[in-house]
DNA sequence: TTGAAAGCGCTAACAT
DNA sequence: ATGTTAGCGCTTTCAA
């Protein structure tokens, strides 16, 4: 048989011995270099064929010293915003002949640098999605991180791109579309204490309180995910609040789940609104009001940023900012004339 | 300074000088021969850190001939089953040391083999996620894959563990679940035609019909997603069915928000079940009834066996065949006196 | 115990 | 137009 080569696969060398030529030849023919006689590259790929021979991209990247793979290292995989942005990037990766390697942090932020640096050494470039680490850290390991770029997050390390969504902007607009319905006492039930993008919504809702003074605005601790909603039902009830702003859409739907189970009604005895528009927003019961993120954007984005810096186009690309868009469903509605229940 | 490779990179070479020893003895420093002279080691060990020496992976995966890595191919990124499987894999995998490696074919089942093959060549392993292609061009590339694990999706190429879960079995629990209710007459929303899972069910709903002739089954096309189920809501009104069972949980989700904006009441006038028991399930309202499908287990699953075949421990690993877990919540109900409006 | 050297599979500069 | 040769960065015989 044709399997010559210590690792039982077939490799240049068998193709190079069949057709007669050098690995040279074999080489250029598989790369489309036309310097080759049409007679002999004919013969060449025939052998190939024949023997279904096919690179082996290890070989092939330690010669061009890149792997036509990028990285990316998310918080959680089992959160709909990261599976998202993670799609995204996939598929406009696909699109110019680039696979992802995915690492997973599972939230242990300690992790995160050694997962990264890791990642990164396989690949041509990294997408870091929201870490988690501190900001001191993350400026450390940016430069050998390079080409780098950052999702909702940011950092004084020059020449790292960062796509980030304006959350307070959006928590803001979400705000003032309760109070335009009337709601004078909202609470916000907030996201997971070292999230970033919980940071923003902070921001936001400071910048509202500052300008609505007769607002009554309660903060709630919670996460970010199903239960949080589920399990903040009577916090949210004792707080009198006809006004909720979910940190996320997860948590709407479970607030939604739990207020429902009590008997309350949204939105005529208390509105809820989320963040992000999942898919699942909009067959909620009731839809939800949420904030609009186009987050399979921003992977396909972050794609773009990593591909420019890969390629060396010294276009600066300081990053984009996106800013929700307003998403108004069922789950939002009048003030109730009476204090909710 | 000891930037001196070609790629810019601090490689082995660079230790080596620092160290006043040779890259071979750096190596075996590197990867904990003990044979090394403790004081040299430390030498070693000290340049390594001065200079942040990271051995780089892609000249340790040619001269091993493994990559660390393995790599899985999806149907769709988008698909919440697919996310949870990818989810269980790359969880087990870390914690052997294995990365995980992407490739999503968008439901284009011409590029399956091409992407798989591609992917199996940078990998140690292959993950196959209910591939779409045909019989034939699966048991003609099977060999070619291993080690390979195939997920919702058997083959007659030997040595291809599958995972398969008993979507038969679990429409037949839910379905005689419905006609316990009382529902004489039933409608399915099958799935995507190529898909093999959706195979299974209609087998599984054969073989209920055979038990009971006194069940009315309709068949409606579908597909996979909420919007499948919520243009379903003319068909399945029209069907006359008062027990509708759904392809899988977002097909249900999407049929009852299309019923609660025409007035239907689930599930006092129609009952929905679902299928997987996503997350959502529990939230949605009504709370949805379906056929749980230990999803994340399926990827940890998947990575035991890939692991094994990787390490060539001989035990004939068959594979595993799941039973689906009957889940009775809110969205089925007993079956209304008169037939639905 | 250590170094020199071969080789993993491929690409590319150089030589012919 | 093609073959020879030298790497890419690492591990691992084989000598010493």
């Amino acid at each position: 048989m044709a399997r010559k080569s210590a690792t039982g696969r077939i490799g240049i060398a068998d193709v190079a011995l069949k057709a007669g030529v050098s690995h040279a030849t074999v080489s250029r023919v598989m790369n489309g270099n036309f310097t080759v006689d049409p007679d002999i590259a004919a013969r060449v790929r025939a052998a190939a064929v024949e023997l279904k021979y096919q690179p082996n991209p290890v070989g092939r990247s330690l010669a061009l010293g890149k792997t036509d793979t990028i990285g990316i290292v998310v918080p959680d995989l089992a959160n709909p915003t990261f599976q998202a942005i993670l799609r995204g990037l996939s598929r406009a990766a696909a699109q110019d002949g680039y696979r992802v390697l995915i690492a997973d942090s599972f939230e242990v932020s300690s992790e995160e640098a050694i997962l990264a640096g890791e990642a990164r050494r396989r690949c041509d470039g990294l997408v870091l999605c929201a870490p988690r680490m501190g900001d001191a850290e993350l400026a450390e390991i940016a430069p050998s991180l390079h080409p780098l770029v950052l999702i909702n997050r940011t950092t004084a390390a020059p020449g790292v791109p960062s796509l980030v969504v304006d959350y307070g902007l959006g928590v803001q607009a979400l705000a003032e579309h309760l109070v335009e319905l009337g709601h004078t006492r909202l609470a916000f039930l907030a996201g997971p204490a070292g999230s970033a993008s919980n940071g923003l919504r902070l921001e936001g809702l400071a910048v509202f309180k500052a300008s609505h003074a007769h607002v009554d605005v309660t903060m709630l601790d919670g996460g970010s995910d199903f239960d949080t909603g589920h399990e903040a039902v009577d916090a949210v009830l004792a707080s009198g609040a006809t006004g909720i702003l979910a940190f996320n859409d997860l948590v709407a739907m479970g607030l939604m789940s739990g207020l429902h189970e009590r008997g309350v009604n949204v939105p005529a005895d208390i509105s809820v609104t989320g963040f992000d528009d999942i898919p699942f927003a909009r067959y909620t019961t009731p839809t939800l009001t949420t904030a609009a993120v186009p987050i399979a954007e921003l992977g396909a984005q972050a794609w773009h940023q990593l591909r420019a810096l890969i390629r060396q186009e010294g276009t600066e690309t300081p990053g984009v900012r996106y800013q929700p868009r307003l998403e108004i469903r069922s789950s939002s509605g009048s003030a109730p004339v009476s204090p909710a229940p």
